[in-house]
DNA sequence: GCAACTCTTGTTATGTTATAACATCCGAGT
DNA sequence: ACTCGGATGTTATAACATAACAAGAGTTGC
């Protein structure tokens, strides 16, 4: 049953969430990590949101469930997820999203609608590689996103 | 007289600044808008350091020459030099620094090294034009940022 | 001249995002 | 029981950013 709207498409939320729990815990099961309590639930939130969120809005949702209520609980809980793939963090709106292909490694690329807010994450292929080759950078991350508008809110800006 | 580092080569510092600093001036008289003492000299900040700067790193330095002490007065300049092109801000640093084309129109990329701090500015191709014309969003404005290693900053990463 | 206006700057206060540092807890292994 | 590593709890503060209002300087129109 589609229900929601996660990038810019209408999909089924619930079994999305499901599935990228469901990967988040094998994955890091196969890499002897823990999933604890706070970070699933942190994950979950994120899923739940379909939406980039500022750390102090989780820590807030934590903070209601009795989950802990100071920042470092949430950064150190975005943290993880960061560094083991699950979430991204949008370095634009200091702003943090659950990732939408969890388990596979991926250089990820956002827009970001300037009107409702709205992120879909897409794929891109290094961006700057052959400038970087050139000028004999070694990337090890990139950061590729875009500000504009999303097909929704065209008609509403006058497009 | 090549003097500094920029990016990641040697060159004429002082006539890069002396350059930037005219086409600043030029661009300014043909679009009517005023760089005043407090713009120009956070510009001139900007292009002497040849390096990111935060915010309070600028102020501090218009507050050592009696420029201004509150952060306002340096973020609006800054938000004025960005609106005109003549600053970008690089979001994964929350930091700004100094256009190496001023004047023309570009979509700006850094690359950042995660060593000495040093940033490069490059040129690329609408990043992202492709996935975006097929999800129907409109790109305005994109963030290309890669971080990793400088060329002189791979060996003694031990690359 | 001077009133009205715009642009810029000065200042206060506060909001938002993020981390350092140290205390505590708890389970795994021995 | 001991201790060691990973996780969490807590205090305090650092770092980044803006809202809101006051005040000056220059210019335009009268």
């Amino acid at each position: 049953m589609p229900q929601d709207t996660p990038g810019f498409t209408t999909h089924d939320h619930a079994a999305c969430i499901r599935s990228a729990l469901s990967t988040a815990d094998a994955v890091c099961a196969a890499r002897s990590v823990n999933l604890t309590p706070v970070r699933r639930r942190v994950l979950e939130i994120l899923l739940e949101s379909h939406a980039a969120m500022g750390a102090y809005d989780v820590l807030a949702r934590l903070d209601a469930e009795g989950l802990g209520s100071k920042p470092p609980v949430a950064y150190r809980a975005l943290t993880f997820l960061v560094e083991q793939g699950f979430v991204h963090r949008i370095e634009s709106l200091n702003a943090f999203i659950a990732c939408m292909h969890p388990g596979v490694a991926h250089d990820p690329a956002f827009m970001i609608c300037r009107s409702c807010g709205a992120v879909e994450e897409a794929q891109v292929e290094a961006a700057l590689g052959e400038t970087a080759t050139q000028s004999g950078f070694v990337v090890e991350q990139t950061v590729v996103e875009a500000e504009g508008l999303c097909p929704h809110c065209q008609p509403e800006a006058g497009l």
